[in-house]
DNA sequence: GTCTATAATGTGATAGAC
DNA sequence: GTCTATCACATTATAGAC
C-alpha cells in the first residue's frame, strides 16, 4: 500500500488531506455507502472530484484510511477513559465506562466511528479483510472486560458471555440507526445500555426473585 | 408502481419470478447492497442478467420486492407466534416469544428476512421512505408489546422502555453481522437475548439487590 | 496543488431473434 | 419466456494545462 506523493512528502498538505477525510467520514456516516460518490466527497471538502487523486490512490484507499482511523479513534477513546478509572473500579464500573465512551465517541464526538461502523460490512471483500485485524484487536478489548466479570463471579449461571456481548454490540452499534441529536444524548443512551446489560429492565417480582423469561 | 405483464396474467411464471426472488434475497443476505449485481441474481437463479426484465421493471423494483416480502414475512411470523400463546400470558412471555420469532425467522427460516434487515438502510432514499409506513407498523408492534410490560408496572424506574425497544432491536437486528450456522442456534440466541433483556446478566450483589452499573 | 477535460470501465436497461 | 447483443449512462480514474 505505497503511500501518495503528498504523503511521502512530509505532511505538506497533510492540512487538504485532514480536510477531505474529514468530509468523507461525514459523507459515510450520513449516507448509505454506494450514495458516496467521490463527487459529493469532493463538494463537501470544497474541491473537484479529480482533485482527489493528488491525496488518495482510489477511492477504496480513501474508504480505506476513514475505516483504519474510526477502530483506532473509537478504541483509543475507550482504553483511555476506563484506564483513568480509579484502580480499584469494579468490572460493572470499568464496563459502563466503556460503553459510555464507545456511544460518545461514535454518535456525538466522531464521525470517523460511526462511519467504521456504519460501512464496515458494506464495502467490497477486499477492504474488508484488511480490517478484520484491527476490528478483531477492538473486540478482544471487549472480551477481556468480560473474562473480568466472569472471573470476579459477577455473571449469573446460564448466561454465555460470548453471546452477551455481541448481544451488548448489538444494542452499541445499532444506536447509529436510531440515535438524533434532538433526543438523548449519548451519555443517556449509555446509561440505559449499561443498565439493562448489567441488570435488566424489569422489577422485581414477588415470589421470585426475578420475572421469568420464558 | 405498475406490475409487469407478467404479474398481470395472473401468476402464469410465478415459479420463475419465485425462483428470481428467492435467488435475490439469498444474495442481498449474504452479500453487501453495493456488491449484488443483476448478474448475480440471474446466475443465482439460473438465467441472464437481460431475462430479469420480464418479470421485473428495474433493479429498484426488484430489491423492493424482496424488502417488502421480507418485512411481511417476519412480521406476520412475530404475531402469529405471540397470539398461538395462552391467554394469560405475561408480558415478558410475549417479549420472548417475539425475541424466538423474530430471530428464528430471520437467522434460520427465512433469506427475505434477513434481507430485509440488512439492507434496509444501505437502499437509495427512494426505495426506503416507500417502505417507511410498512416498517413503522412492525415497530408499532413491538411498542405495544413494551406498553403491556410498563402497564402491569413489570419495569423497574429509571428505564426508558422507548429506549430499551431500540437496544432490543439492536441485539436482534445485529445477529446478522455476526451469527453462523456453525454456532449457537438461533432459538439459543433468543433464550440469552430474552434474559439479558427481562433480567440482565448480573448475579445478586450482597447488601444491594442489584450490582450497581455505575 | 488544483482545475478542466476526457478516457476507461462497469453495469443497468432495451431490442429483436428465436 | 429467454437469450444475445447492444445501448446508455454514471462514475472512477487519468492527462495535461495552469
Amino acid at each position: 500500500m505505497a503511500k501518495t506523493a503528498a504523503a511521502k512528502a512530509g505532511g505538506k498538505s497533510a492540512a487538504k488531506r485532514r480536510l477531505i477525510l474529514d468530509a468523507a467520514a461525514k459523507e459515510f456516516r450520513e449516507n448509505a455507502y454506494a450514495d458516496v460518490r467521490l463527487a459529493d466527497i469532493a463538494a463537501a471538502a470544497g474541491t473537484q472530484a479529480g482533485s482527489l487523486y493528488y491525496h488518495f490512490e482510489s477511492r477504496e484507499d480513501l474508504v480505506d484510511q476513514v475505516l483504519k482511523e474510526g477502530v483506532d479513534r473509537i478504541f483509543s477513546e475507550v482504553v483511555a477513559r476506563v484506564e483513568a478509572l480509579p484502580a480499584d473500579a469494579s468490572p460493572g464500573e470499568k464496563l459502563s465506562c466503556a460503553i459510555t465512551a464507545h456511544l460518545e465517541s461514535m454518535l456525538e464526538l466522531d464521525d470517523y466511528s460511526s462511519a467504521h461502523v456504519r460501512t464496515l460490512r458494506q464495502v467490497p471483500r477486499a477492504i474488508r479483510t484488511t480490517h478484520r485485524k484491527r476490528q478483531r484487536a477492538y473486540m478482544e478489548y471487549w472480551r477481556d472486560l468480560f473474562d473480568e466479570a466472569v472471573d470476579a463471579g459477577l455473571i449469573r449461571p446460564g448466561i454465555d458471555p460470548s453471546v452477551s456481548r455481541m448481544l451488548l454490540h448489538g444494542m452499541l452499534n445499532w444506536t447509529n440507526e436510531w440515535y438524533r441529536a434532538e433526543g438523548r444524548s449519548a451519555t443517556e443512551i449509555a446509561e440505559q445500555t449499561a443498565e439493562l446489560l448489567l441488570n435488566g429492565i424489569m422489577a422485581p417480582q414477588r415470589g421470585k426473585r426475578r420475572g421469568m423469561a420464558k
